[in-house]
DNA sequence: TATGAATGAGGTTTCATTCAT
DNA sequence: GATGAATGAAACCTCATTCAT
């Protein structure tokens, strides 16, 4: 059932009386124009960030908004699906990671370092590694990309022995994803703690980073 | 993604502060329990066929539920989508047409009079005549059993020479929805006059019985 | 006979694709300034007979937009509100209408084809007929001028009894209406059928012309 | 070894059904009054497991009494948090490998194999070790139950040399949390390989049975 | 004690409309 | 003039939880 040359507001008033449907302004946040999309975008993101990692991917979306001081709207604008702005969240830590890939000298501890910084201090990061669904592809893509920067150092890694030969990249991933299981519910220092205790567990060294 | 454990309000706050996420209980309705389940029943179909009377079968749901006295979730519970609510309310009028077809001395100038009341009565009508997806099964039923109801008549109605010969009970049924379409944008008496001129048009005799 | 459903704009792409022809802005579509608007106005108007055409016309306004290649903004320029641009669309064929009239050769069954044809075409015709709010006045007035054309030949038809003596040009128009509405839920071929058989039970002869 | 996952109510059918034997009111499924509160908490942890074992521990609780063929209020009765449901799951599970604790003749690879078992094939289990909030203390004590099993091996273990010395019963914890850690995302037989890849990687050995 | 309907909060999503640039 | 991002109201729907019977 469709409405018809569209009454603003169908059916909520026999007639007449129409109330302007999606009027804006009346208090709140100007409309800065599209200027402020890209400032938008990237407090959306940070909102993000912040929403996802203490309460995990699955926090509505609204808190997100409200965070980032954006109308929902905005938020789907920008991010039409919940996944598009989970992704959006862990792209920069794989970025990352790629970049400090490209630095010549940092190895394999480095990098595991970095993605294990990145898992203490996201809740959500578990989250990503635990969706039960049969894992979305922009997921399962981006730990392609990790498994990638970490390939990188393969190489070396078991050449110097600090890897048992034999070790695939996908190892590696599940490894890293063996570590954030490892941190469930724990909380604070904690976290670190833990993240240490399960390198050691599964035998690897990793330099972990202080918090930024 | 998915919640843990399920935080009641998950995400809302780090952690702790649970705030019941259903409760009822403030002031509202009281849950009468069980027994007043048919009678919600009744009241959600006496609600809808209001507010789809006067409103088209696209209004709110909401709106219906408000009227009906009852919660939302009540509504969905009798009425898992707004088809089959739109399809209970128009029973009630295809039942009562196909009680008088099962009275002997109705005659098809009967069954078109009453199904032209119930099109004249509800501006919800014209919207089952009308939906443009390809018509869902079960207004298809519906529409099938006042084909049957009306086609019971028919020979009748050839052989006085009411009806042409040839007609069909699927002309019938078009014959109606063209009815409902002459009645558009026609509000108050001016429906009722619509509807005879358009039989007219259609050289058809029609009995409108009075509004209940 | 001028061809109404005729495309202004006839290769408009599926998204974007605003005619390029002026200064380029931040990378986004060029604002071509005051040059652009008759060519805007009429991209969204094809655009707006298509989406209407095919999703009623309730269809979401910024689907049109996007059609058209065109802002929202400079679709609320052009046609304040929804019904501006549905009265333009309309239009449109209503003109196509008066140009027929005034063809010495048309005669009624002309007229009502073309009309026909229009319905048989866009699913929002049937909306015109069928919105339930009180008639915009709009509206209303291109239903007077389709009924003044149509009026054009009644005396003629009334006089080679075509059409039932006293037949008026209102019933012209109801006759339409009902044609319409005898389209409800028809799809592809259908369409056609239904409108050719709804004339026969109206009596009436009608030429429809082959779709454009 | 108890068959851990063993269904007390086998033939749950997939919806409602009752396990009918007392008198019947209104239709409606039978009351059976206190005989049936046994019968009703098993078929409710029986449907839990399934559904959380396929759904994980977030499905609604509805699904769990229509399931078990059992009211809203029932589940609520014997369960009233969605956490002692999912203790009471698990607990199955937690007791089961206590009694293979039990045994004399079962050491750390048996244990460890019963408790990967479970996970494997649960879903739910990943959740257990996931939950974001501080870890509610019912989960804590089942965990540290689970704890207690393993180190009843430790020594051994240790002594063999199976396990590096140093090793604690919460490294064990850790480790079956880093384990299920490692099934995210995992579907169908991925999940038994991952396991066995992921204790590899932990270089301890497990002996997983089949599954019942 | 079991049942199962009722409740309503709140998350998700869509869209008409505005407005800085 | 044109652009297109922003806005927020509101519809939809789901589910935890209560409670009359």
């Amino acid at each position: 059932m469709t409405g018809v040359l569209r009454d603003p507001r169908p059916g909520a008033l026999p007639h007449g009386t129409a109330v302007p449907h999606g009027t804006t302004r009346r208090g709140g946040a100007p409309n800065l124009g599209p200027r402020a999309a890209a400032g938008n975008r990237a407090a959306l993101l940070a909102a993000a960030r912040e929403i996802f990692g203490s309460g995990g991917t699955d926090a509505p979306l609204s808190a997100v908004a409200k965070r980032a001081g954006v109308g929902q709207g905005s938020l789907y604008r920008h991010f039409p699906d919940r996944l598009d702005l989970v992704v959006a969240v862990f792209e920069e830590q794989v970025v990352a990671v790629e970049e400090l890939a490209a630095t010549p000298d940092a190895d394999l501890a480095d990098l595991l370092g970095l993605v294990t910084r990145n898992a203490v201090d996201s809740v959500g990061f578990v989250d990503l590694v635990r969706s039960r669904v049969p894992a979305d592809e922009r997921i399962v893509a981006l730990g392609e990309r990790v498994a990638a920067a970490l390939g990188t150092r393969l190489a070396g890694a078991t050449g110097s022995g600090d890897v048992p030969a034999g070790t695939t990249s996908d190892d590696l991933l599940l490894a890293v994803a063996m570590m954030a299981g490892g941190l469930s519910q724990a909380e604070g220092e904690d976290r670190v703690r833990r993240a240490r205790r399960a390198w050691e567990l599964l035998g690897l060294e990793v330099r972990i980073p202080d918090a930024a």
